[in-house]
DNA sequence: TCGGAAATTTTCGTATTTGAAAATTTTCGT
DNA sequence: ACGAAAATTTTCAAATACGAAAATTTCCGA
């Protein structure tokens, strides 16, 4: 049981800081998300992430791990340097795995390219009740659902359910209130891609507050 | 797609602490290392080790990152906990003896709005062999593709191809020549997202409006 | 350009983290 | 079982991170 092979190290040397501040800053106005948005989503405080951002302080590890998931992204992708993330190519793992549970839903953020617009996800849907309003989805663009196993029914709001099964496929406007429930005995598992926010001024408001 | 509850963390912490101090610790037993050639290996005190990993305190992020590298490991390994792992891991129990090889691709496209951006396909790929260069795909925008079953090549001209199993995915940049080749015994089953260009027809009116 | 609101940064007291060294536990040869 | 060395945990003062609130800057409409 005790090995004697050590694993290889890639030694970088001492190298700068990492640049997380900046990553996250970048994430966050990407998805025209402001401080108090992020603050909301994530559980850190707005002074917390304006002083990681600006460098004046590294962060503890849950934190960083918390604007992580407040952001939707995995937490390798906040410790890319900017030349990976040019990366016109990116790859996803099966199982390279960061789970983010949002106590509705457990979602898997998959590869994306940091310049590009397309949010992909793996989602595994446990509930089978719907769930409060407030706690729909709502998000400028459009998203496309296909489900790997299980079935889902997909709510929208105003719209009567639909039901879909493994290898069924759904589009439509995420900019309308919606959420998915597990309508099989097993966890439903999807994988979704919606479209990234450009810019907040584009829209003139956080795509992720709703209005009550 | 993020969720948009109002509070991701509650104040009743009612969250599991992240594994980090478990999987540091497996991670280290494992490769036969004690605290201290960790602590050489990491450039993080023998005591900040065992303090974690005895979850007497979290860390700074600095911190698991640099213990990180001196395990050799990704910080996302870090993250995972066992049930992660099972739960990412995709079951396929569907038969594929309702495929009919016809071609190099088998295209069905899937739901998508005829106002919206996104196209969805399921593919089928049979062909081995790489198609002739002229049959290769372009398409400006952006594509994702999860592999549902099977296995794919993905080409990019002038790149490594890229092998993708079940449950992987990929995204790129669709402007370069690309082309899947199946990789697996049996046809593999792709889901692919691409962003459609707006017609001139579409352009003036929002893409998103939509009536009820 | 002005003024108010929103967004961000800074201040400051409290709480947590860190590493050297001391204390304790485990491992191992005899 | 014994003792010594190795491995691990604990102690503790200094350093750092945290959040609420205050201070400052930025953003827009009038």
């Amino acid at each position: 049981m005790p090995s004697t092979s050590r694993k290889q190290i890639p030694e970088d040397g001492q190298r700068d800081p990492l640049p997380v501040g900046a990553n996250i800053r970048r994430f966050r106005v990407e998805s025209g998300m402001t401080l108090k948005d992020l603050a909301e989503r994530s559980g850190v405080s707005i002074a917390t992430i304006s002083k990681i951002e600006n460098g004046k302080n590294s962060g503890g590890f849950e934190t960083i791990y918390k604007i992580a998931r407040g952001l939707g992204v995995l937490v390798t992708e906040i410790i890319k340097s900017e030349r990976d993330g040019r990366q016109n190519f990116v790859v996803h793992r099966r199982d390279d795995t960061d789970l983010h549970p949002t106590g509705i839903y457990d979602y898997f953020p998959q590869a994306f390219r940091q310049a590009g617009s397309l949010n992909p996800y793996v989602m595994v849907i446990h509930t089978h009740t719907v769930p409060d309003k407030r706690d729909w989805s709502v998000h400028s663009g459009e998203e496309v659902v296909f489900v790997i196993s299980g079935a889902i029914e997909l709510h929208r709001e105003g719209r009567a359910p639909a039901r879909l099964e493994a290898g069924d496929s759904a589009c439509f406007d995420s900019g309308i209130r919606h959420a998915f429930v597990c309508a099989s005995k097993a966890p439903a598992r999807i994988f979704s891609v919606s479209t990234r926010v450009a810019s907040r001024r584009a829209i003139g408001r956080s795509p992720f507050v709703q209005s009550p």
